[in-house]
DNA sequence: TGATAGTCATTGAGCGTTCAACCAACAAGC
DNA sequence: GCTTGTTGGTTGAACGCTCAATGACTATCA
């Protein structure tokens, strides 16, 4: 790819391109902060233990809980140890599986989830819901469900 | 903020919120990746990069390019000292503030910028623009310009 | 049964970011 | 001048994430 077969961005798209980037990157900080000034809880282990407080049994598999949560096995296994530490999640030996590990949320995970939710949902609301028109909010999820299409790997290789 | 008064996401907002979440982190780990990969740049030094470029005599102070390229000044004054390291940029004293940094682009980093530039393009194309309407295009702007915006403080305290 | 390949999960090093603490230089008031 | 408060920028520790390497177990097939 040489500079001079390059398909750039067109005006409107820099603009879309940038202020997109902006607008996470403002989003994406005030969320982040308020969870962690606020609970404590960084917003990547919250996202983790909301997803074991939907799992039957609050208990997932690591492997399911790491997709459930787009985290790679590594990122989700430093950050289960974590949570360990602080008591909101304990792992358990798989009974089918000997390589295996089930990580269950504890009493104390759940209560921590429920206490810091409602200050992350208003953080949410006033960070994007409030300034989107319901048209917009429409508009914002089929344009990121068109974008979450995953395109596979980006190598040729097989 | 109790469980009681939070005003919840509606199933529609739910749906947008984690389809944003998802559909950001595997597009910002497609752009870091390639980047990081290819070119052997992050994409937080990428973007200062480019703001030094578009600045009168490829240099800003260090302040100027905190604000354009929305970092704090801790994380660029780090990010410009790996950057320097590079031979990317240059640091100088300014001449009417004693206090002040002026940060250079240097024919090194802006040839590494040039380098890296067609890549990136390409991969912002395939993971986002390729995927879009035009109309979707604009209608993202308007969205993210719509969120962009400050709220200010979070605090109620002076 | 034994060998090989694939899967599940963890580990440690390296990197970028954040936070709080800090120093140096300017600015405003007395 | 001197003091006080503010701004510009750096520093180091702590933290989360990524990457590559590893160990343990399962699955497949000869």
């Amino acid at each position: 790819m040489t500079a001079a077969e390059t398909r750039w961005l067109s005006a409107d798209e820099q603009l879309a391109w940038r202020t997109f980037l902006n607008a996470c990157s403002t989003l994406f900080a005030a969320v982040e902060g308020q969870l962690l000034h606020d609970s404590g809880i960084p917003h990547g282990y919250y996202e983790i233990l909301v997803r074991l407080s939907e799992a039957p049994g609050h208990a997932l598999r690591m492997t399911q809980l790491a997709d459930a949560s787009t985290s790679s096995k590594s990122r989700l296994s430093h950050a289960v140890a974590r949570l360990e530490e602080r008591g909101w999640v304990e792992r358990m030996l798989c009974a089918t599986d000997r390589r295996g590990q089930i990580a269950r949320l504890t009493d104390a995970g759940m209560a921590a989830l429920e206490a810091a939710a409602p200050g992350h949902v208003e953080q949410v609301r006033a960070s994007m819901f409030d300034k989107l028109t319901p048209e917009q909010v429409q508009q914002l999820q089929a344009i990121m469900a068109a974008i979450e299409v995953c395109d596979g790997a980006r190598s040729t290789l097989i």
